[in-house]
DNA sequence: CAGCATCCAAAAGGATACTG
DNA sequence: CAGTATCCTTTTGGATGCTG
């Protein structure tokens, strides 16, 4: 994640923290698809452990662009899934889109 | 900068490279303001060293987002400025920007 | 002036094992 | 099932000094 520095950058700060984490899109990403549990996603998502998977939940969560459901049963069941401000947050995604496909990879 | 996981992400994973560089930003930012030296740069950007510019800098040369023009002065006077393909990133920029504004820092 | 090389400190990432 | 705790490895960042 973009720390100190690209932080002052105010209130792109908030956006940055998002794009910059290194698991960030790739669970939002997987959110678009549904809601989902925390180990679907954790198989879904390549690579990402236990932890990281929990990290990046928390940040997206504590940004408004996750939100968390725990329904009682036994084990207990967690839902992950996207706010509207999250589902929101593809205006980004596709200006980021546009961008590089108008530019293309290297030069 | 996210690493090898969102870089997956084709064809996000450069404008990720940028947007998640620490120093990314506050470059591109200052090279808005028209071009300038390495030098003047450093100034320019509070807390940023020699090294961390220079890796920066040819993070985005590499990107074709700045470009690096020598002049053979002595001693050798060297130029960044931001391409074409640099000033439009703009558009992403602003997205954010947007985004961030509707939605607020914090939820 | 504009860097590169080196070195060190700090932070992030990941593996594993354990728990309500 | 959905985590937390712990430990360890890797990566990053920053400071400093040297050079064409």
């Amino acid at each position: 994640m973009p720390t100190n520095a690209a932080r002052e950058l105010n209130p792109l700060c908030e956006v940055l923290q998002i794009v910059g984490a290194k698991w960030g899109f790739p669970v939002i990403a997987e959110l678009y698809k549904g809601p989902q549990r925390f180990n679907k996603l954790q198989r879904a998502i390549r690579n990402i452990n236990k932890q990281s998977l929990t990290d990046t939940l928390r940040l997206l969560e504590q940004n408004g662009v996750v939100r968390r459901e725990v329904f009682p049963t036994v084990p207990v069941t967690v839902e992950y899934s996207l706010t509207e401000k999250g589902r929101d947050f593809h205006t980004v995604i596709e200006a980021m889109n546009l961008w590089a496909a108008k530019w293309g990879i290297r030069h």
